[in-house]
DNA sequence: CTGAAAGCGCTTACAG
DNA sequence: CTGAAAGCGCTTACAG
């Protein structure tokens, strides 16, 4: 039943490989002693070892690792799946940036898959990809993108143990039958707004887009620290945009429109704060010296507006990073508890903000 | 030799999943018709692909890719490697979206990995990632962000066959020893500038860091396009850059301190036409009023500005494509001959350039 | 059409 | 310490 070399079908055949019983023939041994060498497990003798890795140098060795996983009944290979995003966004490159630099310390991998889907898809019609179809190949998901109930009942259904990036997750609210980790939109709102209303400003504009439920938490962050100090939150709210940098666009058309101009606005994330900044320039107004601006995310871009945005830094590699983390916990202990970490953020000043 | 459902370490047992043999006993069948009905091969009888059908599905099961993967001797899962990159760039981010894109309309998988080596390394030194230690896990590679010889030269040396993104190859001024795929540095530039002759420009300076190989090809695309209209090439070269935005910040104020002030910039990328941009505007010099500017790359960024940039259009997805279609055709005809694609760029007229 | 068997490349008790 | 054997979960000629 050996495989021919040269296939008729006009496909080259593959080369064949030198397997453990090659290396076993050439240094005289049983295939076990190969296989015990291998993973440096029980003892084998000094000389019977230095002739088995001799015999491995020489023939170019690399043991067969899916065999190897058969065995193991486990792959050590993670999903990063995607949802919903036309082409991986700078932050979610970073998530995955933390989830492979978790991951391969611990010698594991990470396949990168990508999946689109309406969040009115009954889960057992949501066609994921390849990967999830079969078992074996990967021993667990970190879900990224933007995340629908729908999906997670799918992914519960075919028993694939899964870790969420929570802050994309719409239509859940509070719901915790799941492992996730995100990090604190009210809290990194409530710290910036804090911080204009400690440099004076009492006049303070939110501008969001609030069908996005992370920007509904930050504006509730922003009102909670406007509350604190009995100031009235205001919230822009352009029509007709057609993205985040527009979104901002508008907002300033919006804002210098109002009769009592604002002294500072705090964006819903640095793409509208980007928006803003563009539009207020373009209207002779200047950035902070006549309204202050901060941001959310803190993109490469935020340092490189000029002046550079203050903004609110989200550590998006340790994102991934704990993703990671907890899902080799759910690997390793089925039946534990779901939990979830929120992240902390930092506000980050930069020149943005005026004092007044 | 049954594994123990329950461990003694401490740690979990994985739980047992359903096999192929399972399914047989349910369907009162042999293993060998669960495996024809899965792959649809050969004919299975109505009835009986039925039953079988139907014990899967009350089974839940799913086929053990690996055990599969074993017998194919072929994976189907590559390797995207990204080399000596701090992060995941936007701009190789849209390669991979494009490798991964090409893989999963194949059933192919896609493994991201991440190496950090010194050019200076001896090949046989380099530490790879534990993907191309082993064998087996992926058929091949693609490698993307910087490759230096050494790299190249270890990845032949354990067979594993692979195809370059070849504009950031360094140090291998043509050779074509393997397979690549890149886009055309030089006419692109020749393309920027030929369009900025046409618009009236004489005076053009080109600003752009030539210690990378590729902004070196961009710069011989604008001094091809000079000569052909026996216009003088000037580069422009600050000192103690620190990125490319700086680098394209210093060089406004070279630009400015010229006697003879050029009329347009052709910038080696959009991150350093972004930083021209930010220093001519802080001089008070109006884009394109008194100076036109081209980038290359086009980045998202790049349509964000105010005015949006005419930049060089790299089709960052097509170059992942054709990577994955390339190491496909590599697997299947591993004695073809190396080939080298390039792909074409396109001039995107926005509107950071003047018609004098 | 279909079952029984051999085999893929490994790991791991078992019995010296 | 080490070899021979059984086994992982599949696929695929082989022989009805």
């Amino acid at each position: 039943m050996r495989r021919p070399q040269k296939a008729h079908n006009g496909v080259e055949a593959v080369p064949k490989k030198t397997t453990i019983r090659d290396v076993a023939r050439a240094a005289s041994v049983g295939i076990g002693t190969i296989s015990r060498v291998l993973n440096s497990s029980s003892q084998v003798s000094r000389q019977t070892r230095a002739r088995v890795l001799e015999a491995i140098r020489r023939l170019g060795f690399r043991p067969n690792a899916q065999a190897r996983r058969i065995l193991k009944r486990r792959s050590e290979i993670v999903c990063f799946l995607l949802s919903n995003r036309d082409f991986l966004h700078p932050f979610h490159a970073h998530i995955l940036q933390g989830v492979e630099s978790y991951a391969s310390s611990l010698q594991h991998h990470v396949l990168f898959a990508v999946l689109h889907y309406s969040p009115r898809t009954p889960p057992e019609k949501i066609d994921l990809p390849p990967v999830l179809q079969e078992h074996g190949l990967i021993d667990g998901v970190i879900l990224a993108g933007t995340i629908y109930p729908n999906l997670l009942r799918r992914i519960e259904a075919i028993h694939m143990p899964f870790v969420a990036f929570s802050n994309n997750v719409v239509g859940l609210d509070g719901e915790q039958r799941y492992d996730q980790v995100g990090f604190d939109d009210f809290n990194g709102a409530l710290q910036a707004t804090r911080y204009l209303i400690a440099q004076g400003h009492r006049l303070i504009d939110f501008a969001g887009d609030m069908s996005y439920p992370w920007i509904q938490r930050r504006f509730d962050g922003y009102r909670q620290a406007m509350r604190e100090k009995k100031l009235k939150p205001v919230s822009i709210q352009p029509q007709n945009f057609d993205s985040f940098v527009n979104f901002g666009q508008k907002s300033a058309g919006r804002i210098l429109a109002r009769p009592s101009r604002p002294t500072a606005v705090v964006a819903g994330n640095d793409e509208t704060a980007y928006g803003l900044w563009l539009s207020l320039r373009r209207h002779g107004v200047k950035v902070p010296d006549e309204i202050s601006l901060v941001g959310f995310d803190d993109r490469e871009e935020a340092v490189l507006m000029d002046p550079p945005l203050s903004t609110v830094r989200v550590y998006k590699e340790e994102i991934g990073e704990t993703c990671m983390k907890m899902l080799i916990e759910r690997l390793h202990h089925p039946q534990m508890a779901f939990s979830q970490r929120i992240l902390p953020t930092e506000f980050v000043v930069r020149e943005t903000v005026r004092k007044l």
